[in-house]
DNA sequence: AGTTGATTCAATCATTCGATCAAAATAAGC
DNA sequence: GCTTATTTTGATCGAATGATTGAATCAACT
Protein backbone atom coordinates (compact mmCIF):
# COMPACT_ATOMS: atom_id res chain seq x y z
CA UNK A 1 0.00 0.00 0.00
CA UNK A 2 3.20 2.31 -0.58
CA UNK A 3 2.14 3.86 -3.20
CA UNK A 4 -1.84 4.09 -2.61
CA UNK A 5 -0.01 6.05 0.55
CA UNK A 6 2.03 8.22 -1.29
CA UNK A 7 -0.74 9.16 -3.51
CA UNK A 8 -3.17 9.68 -0.86
CA UNK A 9 -0.42 12.40 0.83
CA UNK A 10 0.27 14.04 -2.85
CA UNK A 11 -3.53 14.53 -3.53
CA UNK A 12 -4.37 16.00 0.61
CA UNK A 13 -1.48 18.59 0.14
CA UNK A 14 -2.15 19.93 -3.46
CA UNK A 15 -5.51 20.20 -2.38
CA UNK A 16 -4.45 21.87 1.28
CA UNK A 17 -1.45 23.96 -0.75
CA UNK A 18 -4.13 25.58 -3.13
CA UNK A 19 -5.85 27.29 -0.07
CA UNK A 20 -4.21 30.62 0.62
CA UNK A 21 -3.20 30.31 3.71
CA UNK A 22 0.19 32.33 4.12
CA UNK A 23 3.37 29.95 4.38
CA UNK A 24 1.17 26.97 3.02
CA UNK A 25 -0.39 24.47 5.38
CA UNK A 26 1.21 22.80 8.18
CA UNK A 27 2.54 19.30 7.74
CA UNK A 28 -0.09 17.88 10.22
CA UNK A 29 -3.05 19.37 8.51
CA UNK A 30 -2.07 17.66 5.73
CA UNK A 31 -1.58 14.52 7.59
CA UNK A 32 -5.06 14.36 8.68
CA UNK A 33 -6.42 15.59 5.17
CA UNK A 34 -4.61 12.39 3.68
CA UNK A 35 -5.92 10.16 7.14
CA UNK A 36 -2.20 9.33 7.61
CA UNK A 37 0.51 9.51 10.43
CA UNK A 38 2.14 12.89 9.88
CA UNK A 39 5.72 10.86 10.17
CA UNK A 40 4.67 9.46 7.10
CA UNK A 41 5.81 12.32 5.21
CA UNK A 42 8.91 12.71 5.95
CA UNK A 43 8.91 9.02 5.72
CA UNK A 44 7.72 9.52 1.92
CA UNK A 45 9.44 12.53 1.07
CA UNK A 46 11.92 13.16 3.50
CA UNK A 47 11.07 17.14 4.38
CA UNK A 48 8.20 19.56 4.07
CA UNK A 49 9.81 21.20 0.75
CA UNK A 50 10.40 17.52 -0.45
CA UNK A 51 6.81 17.29 -0.71
CA UNK A 52 5.81 20.54 -1.61
CA UNK A 53 8.01 19.89 -5.19
CA UNK A 54 6.68 16.58 -5.32
CA UNK A 55 3.32 17.70 -5.45
CA UNK A 56 4.77 20.48 -8.13
CA UNK A 57 5.80 18.83 -10.55
CA UNK A 58 3.41 15.85 -10.19
CA UNK A 59 0.54 18.97 -10.41
CA UNK A 60 3.33 20.23 -13.93
CA UNK A 61 2.94 17.02 -15.88
CA UNK A 62 -0.12 17.27 -17.55
CA UNK A 63 0.37 20.92 -18.57
CA UNK A 64 3.53 19.77 -20.21
CA UNK A 65 1.78 16.55 -21.60
CA UNK A 66 -0.11 19.61 -23.66
CA UNK A 67 2.32 21.85 -24.69
CA UNK A 68 4.51 19.31 -25.78
CA UNK A 69 2.57 18.68 -28.63
CA UNK A 70 1.38 22.04 -29.26
CA UNK A 71 4.67 23.06 -29.89
CA UNK A 72 5.36 20.29 -31.80
CA UNK A 73 2.46 21.17 -34.23
CA UNK A 74 3.31 24.61 -34.53
CA UNK A 75 6.87 23.72 -35.81
CA UNK A 76 5.60 21.57 -38.65
CA UNK A 77 2.75 24.02 -39.24
CA UNK A 78 4.65 26.94 -41.06
CA UNK A 79 4.96 30.55 -39.73
CA UNK A 80 2.78 31.13 -36.28
CA UNK A 81 0.25 34.47 -35.98
CA UNK A 82 -0.62 35.96 -32.72
CA UNK A 83 -3.53 33.24 -32.35
CA UNK A 84 -1.43 30.44 -32.34
CA UNK A 85 1.00 31.73 -29.96
CA UNK A 86 -1.79 33.12 -27.84
CA UNK A 87 -3.79 29.46 -28.32
CA UNK A 88 -0.10 27.62 -27.44
CA UNK A 89 -0.23 30.32 -23.82
CA UNK A 90 -3.86 29.60 -22.81
CA UNK A 91 -4.85 26.30 -23.50
CA UNK A 92 -2.14 24.22 -22.03
CA UNK A 93 -2.91 25.79 -18.71
CA UNK A 94 -6.31 25.19 -19.09
CA UNK A 95 -6.02 21.84 -19.18
CA UNK A 96 -6.75 21.67 -15.55
CA UNK A 97 -10.14 23.54 -16.26
CA UNK A 98 -11.48 20.37 -17.89
CA UNK A 99 -10.35 17.70 -15.66
CA UNK A 100 -12.67 16.02 -13.99
CA UNK A 101 -14.43 17.01 -10.41
CA UNK A 102 -11.48 16.35 -7.80
CA UNK A 103 -10.37 19.58 -6.98
CA UNK A 104 -9.88 21.11 -10.81
CA UNK A 105 -8.70 24.74 -9.39
CA UNK A 106 -6.61 22.97 -6.60
CA UNK A 107 -3.14 22.76 -9.43
CA UNK A 108 -3.97 26.49 -10.45
CA UNK A 109 -3.43 27.46 -7.08
CA UNK A 110 -0.45 25.74 -6.30
CA UNK A 111 1.10 27.10 -9.32
CA UNK A 112 -0.04 30.43 -8.18
CA UNK A 113 1.44 29.50 -5.23
CA UNK A 114 4.59 28.48 -6.26
CA UNK A 115 5.51 31.13 -8.74
CA UNK A 116 5.02 33.78 -5.86
CA UNK A 117 6.92 32.16 -3.28
CA UNK A 118 10.10 32.04 -5.01
CA UNK A 119 12.34 29.02 -3.88
CA UNK A 120 15.61 28.46 -4.84
CA UNK A 121 15.49 24.93 -6.22
CA UNK A 122 12.63 25.13 -8.06
CA UNK A 123 13.77 27.45 -10.68
CA UNK A 124 16.31 24.82 -11.56
CA UNK A 125 14.67 22.37 -11.12
CA UNK A 126 11.46 23.99 -13.04
CA UNK A 127 14.44 24.79 -16.30
CA UNK A 128 15.51 21.25 -16.45
CA UNK A 129 11.89 19.71 -16.60
CA UNK A 130 10.88 22.40 -18.92
CA UNK A 131 14.25 22.57 -21.12
CA UNK A 132 13.60 19.83 -24.12
CA UNK A 133 9.71 22.00 -24.38
CA UNK A 134 11.96 25.17 -25.13
CA UNK A 135 13.83 24.07 -27.52
CA UNK A 136 11.08 23.21 -29.54
CA UNK A 137 9.82 26.73 -28.66
CA UNK A 138 12.98 28.28 -29.82
CA UNK A 139 12.05 27.05 -33.14
CA UNK A 140 8.46 28.30 -33.44
CA UNK A 141 9.34 31.67 -32.33
CA UNK A 142 12.50 32.02 -35.14
CA UNK A 143 9.62 32.25 -37.88
CA UNK A 144 6.54 33.23 -36.05
CA UNK A 145 5.23 36.84 -36.06
CA UNK A 146 7.73 37.58 -39.25
CA UNK A 147 6.71 41.31 -38.72
CA UNK A 148 8.87 41.68 -35.49
CA UNK A 149 12.56 41.59 -34.99
CA UNK A 150 14.03 38.63 -32.65
CA UNK A 151 14.45 40.36 -29.15
CA UNK A 152 10.90 42.36 -29.03
CA UNK A 153 9.56 39.37 -30.13
CA UNK A 154 11.04 37.04 -28.01
CA UNK A 155 10.03 39.71 -24.88
CA UNK A 156 6.33 39.80 -26.55
CA UNK A 157 5.73 36.19 -26.03
CA UNK A 158 6.93 36.19 -22.46
CA UNK A 159 4.15 38.84 -21.80
CA UNK A 160 1.70 36.57 -22.94
CA UNK A 161 2.99 33.36 -21.41
CA UNK A 162 3.26 35.39 -18.01
CA UNK A 163 0.05 37.13 -18.75
CA UNK A 164 -1.95 33.86 -19.58
CA UNK A 165 -0.28 31.97 -16.59
CA UNK A 166 -1.59 35.17 -14.55
CA UNK A 167 -4.79 35.39 -15.50
CA UNK A 168 -5.85 31.69 -15.78
CA UNK A 169 -4.61 31.04 -12.02
CA UNK A 170 -5.99 34.66 -10.37
CA UNK A 171 -9.49 35.20 -8.90
CA UNK A 172 -11.13 36.45 -12.18
CA UNK A 173 -10.80 32.72 -14.13
CA UNK A 174 -11.85 30.98 -11.12
CA UNK A 175 -15.12 32.87 -10.56
CA UNK A 176 -15.56 32.72 -14.03
CA UNK A 177 -15.08 29.26 -13.78
CA UNK A 178 -17.34 28.56 -10.65
CA UNK A 179 -19.67 29.86 -12.98
CA UNK A 180 -21.17 27.81 -15.07
CA UNK A 181 -19.30 26.39 -18.51
CA UNK A 182 -20.41 28.55 -21.12
CA UNK A 183 -19.09 31.83 -18.74
CA UNK A 184 -15.57 29.75 -18.92
CA UNK A 185 -15.33 29.13 -22.43
CA UNK A 186 -16.59 33.21 -22.62
CA UNK A 187 -13.44 33.47 -20.47
CA UNK A 188 -10.81 31.95 -22.13
CA UNK A 189 -11.55 32.83 -25.19
CA UNK A 190 -11.99 36.66 -24.17
CA UNK A 191 -8.14 36.06 -23.23
CA UNK A 192 -7.19 33.95 -26.25
CA UNK A 193 -8.25 37.21 -28.29
CA UNK A 194 -6.90 39.48 -26.11
CA UNK A 195 -3.30 38.15 -26.31
CA UNK A 196 -3.63 37.56 -29.91
CA UNK A 197 -4.33 41.43 -30.69
CA UNK A 198 -1.03 41.77 -28.24
CA UNK A 199 1.34 39.93 -29.74
CA UNK A 200 -0.20 40.86 -33.38
CA UNK A 201 0.18 44.78 -32.18
CA UNK A 202 2.22 47.07 -34.37
CA UNK A 203 5.45 47.30 -33.50
CA UNK B 1 9.62 60.01 19.02
CA UNK B 2 6.45 58.21 18.77
CA UNK B 3 6.04 58.96 15.14
CA UNK B 4 10.09 58.00 14.00
CA UNK B 5 9.62 54.60 15.37
CA UNK B 6 6.19 54.21 13.81
CA UNK B 7 8.04 55.16 10.51
CA UNK B 8 11.18 53.13 11.61
CA UNK B 9 8.75 50.30 11.45
CA UNK B 10 6.70 50.71 8.28
CA UNK B 11 10.04 51.04 6.74
CA UNK B 12 11.74 47.91 8.33
CA UNK B 13 8.48 46.05 7.89
CA UNK B 14 8.27 46.83 4.04
CA UNK B 15 12.17 46.30 3.52
CA UNK B 16 11.39 42.23 4.84
CA UNK B 17 7.82 42.15 3.44
CA UNK B 18 9.23 42.31 -0.09
CA UNK B 19 11.24 39.29 0.52
CA UNK B 20 9.29 36.36 -0.51
CA UNK B 21 9.56 34.61 2.49
CA UNK B 22 6.92 31.79 2.85
CA UNK B 23 4.52 33.14 5.32
CA UNK B 24 6.39 37.03 5.47
CA UNK B 25 8.81 37.70 7.92
CA UNK B 26 8.72 37.07 11.78
CA UNK B 27 8.00 40.08 13.98
CA UNK B 28 11.01 39.50 15.99
CA UNK B 29 12.87 39.97 12.80
CA UNK B 30 10.96 43.18 11.59
CA UNK B 31 11.82 44.71 14.95
CA UNK B 32 15.55 43.88 14.48
CA UNK B 33 15.85 45.66 11.01
CA UNK B 34 13.99 48.42 12.88
CA UNK B 35 16.43 48.42 15.87
CA UNK B 36 13.66 48.51 18.09
CA UNK B 37 11.60 46.55 20.76
CA UNK B 38 9.47 43.47 19.03
CA UNK B 39 6.46 44.35 21.85
CA UNK B 40 6.64 47.97 20.64
CA UNK B 41 5.11 46.40 17.21
CA UNK B 42 2.04 45.57 19.20
CA UNK B 43 2.11 49.01 20.98
CA UNK B 44 1.95 51.10 17.56
CA UNK B 45 0.09 48.18 14.91
CA UNK B 46 -2.08 46.31 17.45
CA UNK B 47 -0.99 42.63 15.86
CA UNK B 48 0.58 41.56 12.63
CA UNK B 49 -2.29 41.81 10.63
CA UNK B 50 -2.42 45.62 11.90
CA UNK B 51 1.05 46.14 10.79
CA UNK B 52 0.65 44.21 7.71
CA UNK B 53 -2.30 46.24 6.78
CA UNK B 54 -0.34 49.64 7.44
CA UNK B 55 2.33 48.73 5.33
CA UNK B 56 0.21 48.10 2.48
CA UNK B 57 -1.60 51.05 2.68
CA UNK B 58 1.56 53.26 2.74
CA UNK B 59 2.92 51.85 0.05
CA UNK B 60 0.42 52.36 -1.85
CA UNK B 61 -0.37 55.97 -1.78
CA UNK B 62 1.81 57.12 -4.03
CA UNK B 63 0.23 54.64 -6.77
CA UNK B 64 -2.98 56.18 -5.94
CA UNK B 65 -1.91 59.90 -5.84
CA UNK B 66 -0.75 58.94 -9.73
CA UNK B 67 -4.11 57.36 -11.04
CA UNK B 68 -6.40 59.63 -9.81
CA UNK B 69 -5.46 62.76 -11.88
CA UNK B 70 -4.60 60.21 -14.64
CA UNK B 71 -8.55 59.61 -14.46
CA UNK B 72 -9.37 63.12 -14.09
CA UNK B 73 -7.71 63.65 -17.36
CA UNK B 74 -9.09 61.14 -19.11
CA UNK B 75 -12.27 61.52 -18.23
CA UNK B 76 -12.24 65.32 -19.45
CA UNK B 77 -10.00 64.27 -22.55
CA UNK B 78 -13.06 62.76 -24.66
CA UNK B 79 -12.51 59.10 -25.49
CA UNK B 80 -9.75 56.86 -24.38
CA UNK B 81 -8.30 55.04 -26.81
CA UNK B 82 -6.20 51.66 -26.45
CA UNK B 83 -2.95 53.17 -25.52
CA UNK B 84 -4.39 55.58 -23.10
CA UNK B 85 -5.93 52.85 -21.11
CA UNK B 86 -3.01 51.10 -21.30
CA UNK B 87 -0.82 53.77 -20.13
CA UNK B 88 -3.33 54.15 -17.04
CA UNK B 89 -2.44 50.41 -16.18
CA UNK B 90 1.19 50.55 -16.86
CA UNK B 91 2.29 54.17 -15.94
CA UNK B 92 1.04 54.46 -12.00
CA UNK B 93 2.26 50.96 -10.83
CA UNK B 94 5.92 52.08 -12.52
CA UNK B 95 6.00 55.38 -10.17
CA UNK B 96 7.75 53.32 -7.78
CA UNK B 97 10.32 52.56 -10.52
CA UNK B 98 11.73 56.54 -10.84
CA UNK B 99 11.48 56.65 -7.07
CA UNK B 100 14.77 57.22 -5.22
CA UNK B 101 17.17 54.96 -3.92
CA UNK B 102 15.60 53.39 -0.87
CA UNK B 103 14.03 50.22 -1.94
CA UNK B 104 12.91 51.28 -4.72
CA UNK B 105 11.43 47.64 -6.14
CA UNK B 106 10.61 46.44 -1.92
CA UNK B 107 6.70 48.23 -2.38
CA UNK B 108 6.45 46.28 -5.36
CA UNK B 109 7.00 42.89 -3.75
CA UNK B 110 5.09 44.10 -1.18
CA UNK B 111 2.31 44.62 -3.72
CA UNK B 112 2.72 41.01 -5.03
CA UNK B 113 2.49 39.44 -1.71
CA UNK B 114 -0.55 41.43 -0.72
CA UNK B 115 -2.19 39.92 -3.80
CA UNK B 116 -0.67 36.50 -3.91
CA UNK B 117 -2.05 36.12 -0.28
CA UNK B 118 -5.61 36.41 0.40
CA UNK B 119 -6.66 38.35 3.23
CA UNK B 120 -10.55 38.53 3.66
CA UNK B 121 -10.04 42.12 5.62
CA UNK B 122 -7.67 42.91 2.35
CA UNK B 123 -10.34 43.26 -0.22
CA UNK B 124 -12.78 45.59 2.01
CA UNK B 125 -10.14 47.30 2.82
CA UNK B 126 -8.62 48.21 -0.78
CA UNK B 127 -12.46 48.67 -2.28
CA UNK B 128 -13.41 51.92 0.43
CA UNK B 129 -9.68 52.94 -0.22
CA UNK B 130 -10.21 53.14 -3.93
CA UNK B 131 -13.81 53.35 -4.31
CA UNK B 132 -14.10 57.60 -5.88
CA UNK B 133 -11.23 56.70 -7.98
CA UNK B 134 -13.53 53.75 -9.28
CA UNK B 135 -16.31 55.98 -10.02
CA UNK B 136 -14.15 58.28 -12.39
CA UNK B 137 -12.64 54.81 -13.98
CA UNK B 138 -16.12 54.04 -15.03
CA UNK B 139 -16.79 57.52 -16.26
CA UNK B 140 -13.73 57.11 -18.60
CA UNK B 141 -14.25 53.20 -19.59
CA UNK B 142 -17.96 54.10 -20.85
CA UNK B 143 -16.53 56.20 -23.64
CA UNK B 144 -13.46 54.34 -24.49
CA UNK B 145 -12.94 51.74 -26.66
CA UNK B 146 -16.05 52.55 -28.69
CA UNK B 147 -15.53 49.37 -30.87
CA UNK B 148 -16.61 47.10 -27.84
CA UNK B 149 -19.46 46.91 -26.24
CA UNK B 150 -19.51 47.37 -22.40
CA UNK B 151 -19.17 43.79 -20.83
CA UNK B 152 -16.18 42.92 -22.81
CA UNK B 153 -14.66 46.20 -22.61
CA UNK B 154 -14.61 45.98 -19.01
CA UNK B 155 -13.12 42.19 -19.21
CA UNK B 156 -10.54 43.47 -21.65
CA UNK B 157 -9.47 46.47 -19.36
CA UNK B 158 -9.19 44.35 -16.40
CA UNK B 159 -7.10 41.75 -18.22
CA UNK B 160 -4.58 45.03 -18.92
CA UNK B 161 -4.68 45.91 -15.38
CA UNK B 162 -4.23 42.61 -14.08
CA UNK B 163 -1.63 41.88 -16.71
CA UNK B 164 -0.32 44.92 -15.73
CA UNK B 165 0.49 44.46 -12.58
CA UNK B 166 1.50 41.03 -12.62
CA UNK B 167 4.25 42.06 -15.55
CA UNK B 168 5.47 44.94 -13.19
CA UNK B 169 6.04 43.13 -10.43
CA UNK B 170 7.03 40.07 -11.64
CA UNK B 171 10.98 38.61 -12.01
CA UNK B 172 11.35 39.94 -15.69
CA UNK B 173 10.41 43.70 -14.47
CA UNK B 174 13.02 43.04 -11.70
CA UNK B 175 15.77 42.14 -14.09
CA UNK B 176 14.79 45.16 -16.13
CA UNK B 177 15.30 47.48 -13.60
CA UNK B 178 18.57 46.31 -11.94
CA UNK B 179 20.02 46.31 -15.69
CA UNK B 180 20.29 49.93 -16.45
CA UNK B 181 17.95 52.76 -17.45
CA UNK B 182 17.55 52.84 -20.75
CA UNK B 183 16.27 49.20 -20.36
CA UNK B 184 13.51 49.94 -17.57
CA UNK B 185 12.52 52.65 -20.13
CA UNK B 186 12.20 49.77 -22.90
CA UNK B 187 10.62 47.64 -20.45
CA UNK B 188 7.59 49.77 -19.75
CA UNK B 189 7.90 50.99 -23.50
CA UNK B 190 7.41 47.09 -24.44
CA UNK B 191 4.19 46.41 -21.99
CA UNK B 192 2.63 49.27 -22.58
CA UNK B 193 2.13 48.85 -26.83
CA UNK B 194 1.76 45.37 -26.05
CA UNK B 195 -1.42 46.34 -23.62
CA UNK B 196 -2.64 48.85 -26.51
CA UNK B 197 -2.39 46.36 -28.51
CA UNK B 198 -4.41 43.44 -26.68
CA UNK B 199 -7.07 46.12 -25.57
CA UNK B 200 -7.74 47.69 -29.41
CA UNK B 201 -7.73 43.87 -30.22
CA UNK B 202 -10.43 43.35 -32.91
CA UNK B 203 -13.48 41.74 -31.32
C1' DA C 1 7.61 -21.01 11.15
C1' DG C 2 11.07 -17.63 10.90
C1' DT C 3 13.70 -13.89 9.11
C1' DT C 4 14.00 -9.70 6.85
C1' DG C 5 12.92 -5.29 5.10
C1' DA C 6 9.52 -1.91 4.22
C1' DT C 7 5.88 0.68 6.17
C1' DT C 8 3.08 2.89 9.85
C1' DC C 9 2.19 4.59 14.38
C1' DA C 10 2.26 7.14 18.88
C1' DA C 11 5.04 10.01 21.49
C1' DT C 12 8.20 13.51 22.00
C1' DC C 13 11.98 17.03 21.05
C1' DA C 14 13.69 21.50 20.18
C1' DT C 15 12.47 25.65 18.08
C1' DT C 16 9.91 29.46 16.75
C1' DC C 17 6.07 32.26 16.63
C1' DG C 18 2.63 35.99 18.06
C1' DA C 19 1.07 37.87 21.97
C1' DT C 20 0.94 39.64 26.76
C1' DC C 21 2.31 41.90 31.01
C1' DA C 22 4.62 44.37 34.61
C1' DA C 23 7.97 47.49 35.18
C1' DA C 24 11.33 50.94 33.59
C1' DA C 25 12.33 55.02 30.96
C1' DT C 26 10.90 59.23 28.78
C1' DA C 27 7.99 63.15 27.72
C1' DA C 28 4.18 66.33 28.93
C1' DG C 29 1.19 69.04 31.88
C1' DC C 30 0.49 71.71 35.83
C1' DG D 1 9.04 69.49 41.38
C1' DC D 2 5.47 66.54 41.34
C1' DT D 3 2.21 64.01 38.81
C1' DT D 4 0.33 61.94 34.89
C1' DA D 5 0.43 59.97 30.32
C1' DT D 6 3.08 58.05 26.74
C1' DT D 7 6.54 55.18 25.01
C1' DT D 8 9.95 51.39 25.46
C1' DT D 9 11.94 47.37 27.42
C1' DG D 10 12.90 42.59 29.04
C1' DA D 11 10.89 38.40 30.27
C1' DT D 12 7.76 35.01 29.50
C1' DC D 13 3.49 32.42 28.07
C1' DG D 14 0.95 29.10 25.37
C1' DA D 15 0.41 27.30 21.01
C1' DA D 16 1.96 25.46 16.80
C1' DT D 17 5.53 23.77 13.85
C1' DG D 18 9.01 20.47 11.46
C1' DA D 19 11.54 16.81 12.61
C1' DT D 20 13.08 12.50 14.96
C1' DT D 21 12.91 8.29 17.45
C1' DG D 22 11.84 3.56 18.62
C1' DA D 23 8.53 0.33 18.78
C1' DA D 24 4.72 -2.00 16.28
C1' DT D 25 2.65 -3.86 12.07
C1' DC D 26 2.56 -5.99 7.66
C1' DA D 27 4.00 -8.41 3.42
C1' DA D 28 7.17 -11.29 1.08
C1' DC D 29 10.30 -14.70 0.74
C1' DT D 30 13.05 -18.83 2.46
Amino acid sequence: MAADTRDRILAAAARLYAEPTAGGPALRAIAREAGVNSALIHYHFGSRDGLFESVLLHALEPLQARRGPMIEALRMGGSADGLDLARLCVEPVAVFYAEPAPAPEAELRLLARALSEHRPRLDALAAQHFAPMLFGLRDVLATALPGLSAEPKQRRFRFAADTALALLVGDDAAAARSADEAATKAYLHDLTTFLAGALDAPA
